[in-house]
RNA sequence: GGCCGCGUGGUGGAAUCGGUAGACACAGCAGACUUAAAAUCUGCUUCGCGGUAACGCGAGUGCCGGUUCGAGUCCGGCCGCGGCCACCA
């Protein structure tokens, strides 16, 4: 018996798609255009099991697209700065650039094996000058719109990477990297001004309908827009006023303390005269931020002395307080307390025993003995206590009170954005230098176009841990583009989330050397039709790239706002955990499993199943990808990963899994080649009529070509899946008797070849050929259905009483509802379980049930 | 604590619109082939009760209630799990 040969066949037809050019494409506008892509890899070294699921489901769709008609656009690049690159550099003395070139080969090899329809024509990896040159273009095109500028500010420091982070980085107050707390530092970074962009970002995501709703929840908390009012107070004895953010200046006349954050301007002054207020200050700073840290801390105040003065009501006097639970990154750094109506106010008011005056009354209360206890309200009522916001509703109230603090010019209604403007400076020499010079005389110089890009040095020494472009004399030493005098160049590199805000636009035209990208290009494939990859990247990515898009449309590169029409997020790998008797993590390849299922290393020593979870380095309980292709071949590996779990959910990884693709795809070529010899020449003409055995399983394959095609439109590979093992027991069940028959079976075979073909392509081609077809099934469009095949003629009706089953009838498509009815009350259990009574009433459904109602 | 999502056999999961729950696969069991094993093929496989059997009856989609001729699907309340955010004024 012959068997399907993965070792032979897959590098075979991978050499023939490569000869054939089948993946390469042209932009051509009189074809419609699909732009699928998957998001690229960091070249690590080694590709991983996520990488197959992310790859896959994209060349799935890719593949069936392209079958379609679509003129497909399936690119691949590396995502090819950053810091491993530099650790590798320290611990093993390879330049990160030798080290990264060497990862990205050995996964290309990896890649390709997986039989990707990829243009690897336009590979790309970021770290190359030929890309990051245009980056550094893109980014003075962002300083020169005023959508980039430097400033000093407190920064996250990861003080074990030695690098600053943005606040998207930060986890927990520790590095998403580094897991170390992160330390705060003042130093000057460059940045780009997303938040110009806030209120675009958070609109256009109620329009994304291709994206996960859970996405777009999480953008748009991040982006957190809230409407309110800045407020002022005046400072008593001083000059100034106090500054607050408000969502509730329809609760002012509930105010009974200000509060600024530790790190606020004025309590910094204040503490300079106050040496208790200074040490408050520190013992807020000692106190973490982490979850545990906020969860138990109580709130504390330090009264400063200084009293501030109400702007409705000048007459009334504020404490005005250090809080600990003021944070400075939101809003202006310090709040009015209104007790009443907040939680956090109304507990620093217990402790500190201030005023609660209640000032919204809830629906149904009567103002008299109306008050807050330990529950502040929040809702909306009925403004009370408020002067000339009584009998105001909240909205309402907001809108008069906003429109009185303009009137008194001691506030403005604004809109206010927990997003912050986007740091991307590094302290790393692996990452696209910032191409700007430090000029004693002009300040910060744009290096000019022309001497673009600022290479990164290539002499570099890493034996000293920071930056090694600070440390590198020659290199820095410039001359000022606009003097000509002694300058130094910026020594910082770029994040690299900047590398991957505009990859999906570069792969339009990625050889482009006169500009970063192509008008024309941009204009026929963006946006990218179909994004796909993980939901770790939610905010970081996604929302740089929005932004990132946002400035190229400005510049006149694109049309579109939006990078990616629709969004994929696939789940992730889990895999059983292993230990050994010392509670040591044991990989699946140390675990040998006995007859009865029992768990023990190779040399018999008990092994303790832990749960399963997501696959990862420290609880070693990965599988290699290259030994599963290895041994099983790409198309198993592919077909086990469309299997069973829907791709949008975790799927767990199971050797029992993956033997049962084996057997699939071993049972499907089994199925062809030995129907194959009997089966009439390739392409002849259909026969007159089909014996009934023949026409069932022709109504099967062409209710399958309709069922696969609308499973993978919508992501359903898991029922595409399921579908395809019903034909084939469809097919292995059937004899042929006649040329008819034998006919059917042969249309079978192919419809069968030609819809497994996106999700296991090598398999598909073989099973074509012996088939005795020529040519590429690669190159064959997706085959039709025959609308005269997919409708059934009879249809199992359930037959209800009371709504429990009682029976089946097989019935003609579309019969008479009267004749349906009757059939139905002839039924021996339905004239059973009626004893003897008249139905009360028959509700029939067509083509599906009838209910009787006794 | 807030918001969101999800609870279906031993397991992964099916079930377009409110209309036959459990497709398909894994695991398991039984059988065929085989000297044997592997591979392959066939059958059974939600639970309980009755029956030699075909089959019949009852229960059943986390729990309680509601709407409906009819609910896994819709509504209300609870319980459990997962995710995201977390003093954002």
């Amino acid at each position: 018996m012959s068997r399907y040969d993965p070792k032979v066949s897959e590098p075979k037809w991978q050499a023939a798609w490569d000869a054939a050019g089948c993946f390469r494409v042209e932009a051509d506008p009189e074809r419609p255009k699909y732009y699928v892509l998957e998001m690229f890899p960091y070249p690590s070294g080694r590709i991983h099991m996520g990488h197959v699921r992310n790859y896959t489901i994209g060349d799935v769709i890719a593949r069936y697209k392209r079958a379609r008609g679509f003129n497909v656009l399936h690119p691949m690049g590396w995502d090819a700065f950053g810091l491993p690159a530099e650790n590798a550099a320290m611990e093993r003395g390879v330049h990160p650039a030798a080290w990264t070139y060497a990862n990205i080969d050995a996964m290309r090899e990896q890649l390709k094996s997986m039989g990707l329809s990829i243009d690897w024509s336009r590979e790309l990896a970021t770290c190359d000058p030929s890309y990051y040159r245009h980056q550094q273009h893109l980014f003075l095109q962002f300083l020169e719109a005023g959508l980039v500028y430097r400033k000093e500010s407190w920064v996250n420091w990861d003080p074990v990477d030695r690098t600053v982070l943005a606040n998207e980085q930060v986890i927990d107050g520790c590095g998403w990297r580094s897991g170390a707390p992160i330390e705060r530092r003042k130093l000057s970074q460059w940045f780009f001004r997303i938040t110009a962009f806030a209120d675009e970002l958070a609109d256009a995501l109620d329009g994304m309908d291709g994206w996960p709703e859970k996405v777009r929840m999480m953008q748009r908390k991040w982006i957190g827009r809230s409407e309110g009012a800045r407020v002022r107070f005046r400072l008593e004895g001083r000059d100034d006023a106090l500054e607050v953010f408000t969502t509730r200046p329809d609760t002012l006349f509930g105010a009974s303390f200000c509060a600024l954050s530790p790190h606020h301007p004025l309590a910094a002054e204040l503490a300079a005269g106050d040496p208790a207020l200074r040490d408050f200050i520190a013992e807020c700073d000692r106190l973490g931020t982490s979850e545990e840290a906020i969860e138990r801390a109580e709130k504390q105040g330090y009264d400063t002395g200084l009293r501030v003065s109400h702007p409705f009501d000048p007459e009334r006097r504020l404490p005005l307080y250090v809080a600990n639970f003021v944070l400075y990154e939101y809003g202006t750094g310090a709040i009015f307390g209104c007790p009443a109506h907040d939680q956090r106010d109304l507990d620093f008011a217990r402790k500190y025993g201030l005023p609660v005056v209640p000032v919204v009354l809830p629906a149904n209360r009567a103002a008299d003995g109306f008050e807050v206890e330990d529950e502040a309200f929040v809702e909306d009522g009925t403004l009370i206590n408020s002067a000339f916001l009584d009998g105001l509703a909240v909205p309402e109230a907001k809108r008069a009170a906003v429109e009185r603090l303009e009137s008194l010019e001691a506030g403005r209604g604004t809109v206010q954005y927990r997003l912050h403007d986007w740091g991307v400076s590094r302290q790393r020499y692996w990452g696209c230098p910032i191409p700007i010079v430090h000029c004693p005389g002009c300040g910060a110089v744009p290096v000019p176009a022309a001497d673009l890009p600022v290479a990164l040095p290539e002499d570099v020494d890493f034996a000293q841990p920071g930056n090694p472009l600070s440390r590198h004399e020659t290199w820095k030493a410039v001359a000022c583009p606009q003097c000509g005098g002694a300058a130094e160049r910026d020594t910082d590199t770029m994040d690299t989330f900047v590398d991957s805000s505009w990859y999906f636009a570069r792969f339009c035209s990625p050889q482009l050397e006169a500009a970063p990208l192509d008008r024309a290009a941009l204009d026929y494939w963006m946006p990218v039709d179909q994004y796909i990859g993980g939901i770790e990247h939610a905010i970081l990515h996604l929302l740089y790239s929005r932004f990132f898009t946002r400035g190229l449309k400005r510049f006149g590169y694109t049309r579109e706002a939006e990078p990616f029409g629709a969004l994929f997020t696939q789940g992730m790998i889990c895999h059983e955990t292993y230990r050994d008797p010392e509670g040591r993590w044991l990989s699946p390849e140390e675990v040998e499993r006995d007859a009865q299922g029992r768990l023990a290393t190779a040399d018999g020593r008990p092994v303790a199943l832990g749960r399963v979870e997501k696959m990862s380095k420290s609880k070693r309980n990965t599988v290699d990808p290259e030994a599963i292709i290895g041994s099983y071949g790409a198309d198993t590996a592919r077909w086990f990963m469309l299997s069973d779990s829907p791709p949008d959910r975790d799927m767990e990884w199971t050797e029992a899994g993956i033997e049962g693709a084996w057997r699939f795809v071993q049972r499907l070529f089994r199925l062809v080649t030995e129907a194959a010899p009997s089966l009439p020449a390739p392409g002849s003409a259909a026969p007159e009529a089909f014996g009934a055995e023949a026409t069932v399983l022709r109504r099967q394959v062409h209710k399958t070509v309709e069922q696969v095609g609308r499973d993978i439109e919508g992501f359903g590979f898991n029922k595409a899946v399921a579908r395809l093992y019903e034909l084939a027991n469809a097919l292995g069940g059937f004899t042929p008797r006649d040329e008819a028959d034998r006919w059917a079976l042969r249309e079978a075979c192919e419809m069968l070849a030609r819809l497994a073909a996106p999700m296991v392509p090598h398999l598909g081609e073989e099973l074509w050929r012996h088939l005795g077809r020529t040519g590429l099934l690669t190159d064959q469009p997706w085959p039709e259905s025959d609308g005269r095949l997919t409708v059934d003629e009879s249809v199992t009706v359930a037959i209800q009483v009371n709504g429990k089953l009682r029976g089946r009838l097989d019935l003609a498509r579309d019969l008479d509802e009267a004749l349906v009815r009757e059939a139905a009350l002839a039924e021996d259990s339905v004239r059973k379980h009626l004893e003897g009574k008249e139905p009360r009433k028959v509700i029939v459904v067509p083509n599906r049930v009838v209910n009787i109602v006794a």
